[in-house]
DNA sequence: GCATCGAACTTTAGGTATGAAGTCTTCAGG
DNA sequence: CCTGAAGACTTCATACCTAAAGTTCGATGC
């Protein structure tokens, strides 16, 4: 009962309106509504992840890489920061940003030199080639946020954006109560 | 110039609106409000990460061993799954699904025992304990959701559950054009 | 101006992931 | 039966991350 004619188990994976069902039963003071929108958004986002693997994949670098040329080209002209800072920007430990720095000075996508004023100081700086990967990149996941967004109206967009916003920085004042 | 004082340099992590701004400079046809909505998912995920992870160390477990905690208790009673079911919903290969439950047996979270209709089947299979802390995780994540939720109103909430499931039916569809 | 403290990065040791090859069980034919 | 093929899991080699110790430079106090 339950198991299919030829023995294979079902593998149904639930949705998420099955995965809150369960959840009520389970555990009765849940609200529903809630429940919804957090697990939608964690589900989203490891869909969205292997979305972007594949495109960082085909341009021949990795998902890691893609986020350190972001970070630098969001610091802006002349695209340059320190292993610290990008390490603390991306969630990462000092150490991990070290060997990814490595991976990607021998793949020509930044250089590495130290700060003359102050020789403590490491200095990332986008190469022309990282500059031209972090665009292939972003040209391909704009064609696919275009497509995840068709089914919403230029209305819906901005109150979503904005909603999003809010949760934003509502998770912020959280983590830091400053 | 640039320079704080004390000669630090500023970091200064940029907002989403600031990093929207860099990113229209260096990248003419970007929709801002795409971008927008993409860019607060993607933040939003990682601060989420962080607060979890904060919980379910405070439990004595990681946030892996969450993972696999909820998709058994998704999976409804009697709470069991194989190896490579677990793995597809999570993400991972099957080869890090075995050292992950054989991390959680010896923990006591979960049991693994072949099926003994079909030998080549493995069955791994929630325990009291492994529920237990389900349950201890849950609560706390709910405080957490309610929390992070506490802005929007109860309409609000059910537009964005609204638009995040048409978003995941629409990843999926791409993802799997059946 | 020398010593100490602190900051920024790197190195090392250990854990967890991936991908490929291996083992064991089941099923279908000869 | 016995063989070969396919499926489910595990093992092995390698890669990348974390935590902690180490190194180097700069700033402060005497």
């Amino acid at each position: 009962m339950g198991d299919t004619p030829d023995g294979t188990t079902p593998v149904h994976e639930p949705t998420l309106d099955e995965q809150i069902a369960v959840y009520q039963r389970e555990f009765q003071d849940l609200d529903p509504q809630v429940e919804k929108v957090v697990s939608a958004l964690s589900r989203l986002n490891r869909r969205m992840n292997v979305a972007y693997g594949r495109q960082t994949a085909a341009l021949g670098i990795s998902n890691a890489e893609w986020e350190v040329l972001k970070a630098l080209v969001i610091s802006g002209a002349p695209y340059r920061m320190g292993p610290s800072e990008l390490a603390k920007q991306l969630g990462l430990t000092p150490a991990a940003m070290t060997h990814r720095i490595d991976r990607m000075t021998a793949e020509g996508l930044v250089t590495r030199e130290r700060d003359e004023s102050n020789r403590v100081r490491v200095i990332v700086e986008l190469t022309d080639e990282g500059r031209s990967k972090w665009l292939d990149a972003m040209r391909a996941a704009t064609v696919f946020e275009e497509d995840l967004l068709q089914d919403l109206s230029t209305a819906e967009r901005g109150v979503l954006g904005d909603m999003l916003t809010r949760l934003l920085d509502r998770v912020e004042d959280l983590q830091s109560p400053s």
